[in-house]
DNA sequence: AAATGAGTTGGTCTGTAAGCCGGATTCTGT
DNA sequence: ACAGAATCCGGCTTACAGACCAACTCATTT
C-alpha cells in the first residue's frame, strides 16, 4: 500500500493504522505488526510479520563480531517492538518510549505515516524533509563503512 | 524475542526478566538461561540453555595455543552462570559480582535490557547511551586482531 | 439528513515489576 | 569455638503500565 497521511498519536502513545493499510493486512493473513528504528534516518519502520520474519532472519545470521554490523543488529533487532492485531479489526499498536524518542515524537500529537508498498514508515512530519535533503551525518558514514553484503539487504 | 527494556536491578543484585520474553522461553520448552560476559564491550550477554550448548561446545573446539582464543575462552566459558527458570514461572537471575563489575552495574538501580532473537544483552544503560551514538577504539583494534577463525563465530 | 464506518478517547482490569520483610546461611572477630 | 553481624535468598504485597473493551464523535456516502 502507497501514500502519505496524517495521524494522530494520543496521550498513551498509540496509534491506530490508517484502515485502507489494514485491508491490505488482512488480505495476505498477516497476524502481526513490528515497529522499529530506521537505521538511516530519525524515524521508524513498520513490517508485516512475515516481512520481519525474512529481515530478522537475515540480520541474526550476520556474524556479530563486525562492530558495525552489531551495531546495525542493535539498532533494528534490538529495538522491535511486536504487536499482535486487534481481535476485533482495530489495529492500535503502542509506540515505546525508546521509539518516540528516537524519532523524536514525543510532544507531538499528529505525525506522518507513509506507505511504501510491503513496508511503511512513520515520522515527525517535521523531518519528513531530511527524506528530500538526504539525511544526517550518520547516514553517509554508514553508507561508506557499510560491508557490501548488507548494503545488498533491504531495510 | 525482540525489544529495549528498562529494567531495575535490586539491592540483591537480582533482575527479573520481563515477561514477554519469559513466554518466548517457555515456548521453545528452554529450562535454563546462562549469562556470560560479552567479549567486546562491557556489557553481559544471555542466552536460551540451547543456544548455550552449541556456543561452549563450538568455543571448546577451539586449539587453545593462540593467546587470542585463550581469552576468549577464558571470558566467556569462565565466567558463565547458570540459573534454572523459577517453577512458578517467575525468572529472576542473580548477577554475579564479577559480572557486575564488568558491565559496570553497580550502583545502579536501572539498566537495559536488549533482546536481539535468540540472545539478549544486559547494559549499563550509561554505557548503552555511547554505544548507540559511536563506537570505541578498542573495538576496532579487537576487530583486527582477532582470527578469522574466530571472527566467523557468532557470539 | 441519516446511516455506516473509521478514528479517537476514556475507563477498567489484569499481570507484572519491584520493593519489602523475615528467615537462613555465611562470615568475622574475639 | 561461639556469638554477633552482615550478607544472601525466597516469599509476599502493592502500585502501575499496558491490554482490552466500549462508547462517542467525526467524516463520508448515498
Amino acid at each position: 500500500m502507497f501514500g502519505y497521511n496524517t495521524i494522530s498519536i494520543d496521550q498513551k502513545h498509540r496509534v491506530s493504522i490508517p484502515a485502507k493499510y489494514r485491508v491490505d493486512f488482512l488480505k495476505t493473513n498477516e497476524t502481526e505488526i513490528v515497529v522499529t528504528k530506521d537505521p538511516q534516518y530519525p524515524s521508524l519502520k513498520l513490517y508485516k510479520g512475515s516481512e520481519w520474519k525474512i529481515i530478522s532472519t537475515k540480520l541474526q545470521s550476520l556474524q556479530g563480531l563486525d562492530p558495525v554490523v552489531r551495531n546495525l543488529q542493535w539498532t533494528i533487532l534490538g529495538n522491535a517492538s511486536v504487536t499482535d492485531f486487534d481481535p476485533n479489526g482495530r489495529m492500535l499498536i503502542l509506540l515505546p518510549q525508546e521509539l518516540r524518542n528516537y524519532a523524536q515524537l514525543d510532544n507531538k500529537n499528529k505525525i506522518s505515516f507513509v506507505g511504501m508498498g510491503n513496508k511503511f514508515e512513520i515520522w515527525n512530519t517535521d523531518n519528513w524533509n531530511l527524506r528530500q535533503t538526504g539525511g544526517t551525518l550518520a547516514t553517509e558514514i554508514l553508507d561508506v563503512v557499510l560491508p557490501s553484503s548488507i548494503k545488498e539487504m533491504s531495510f
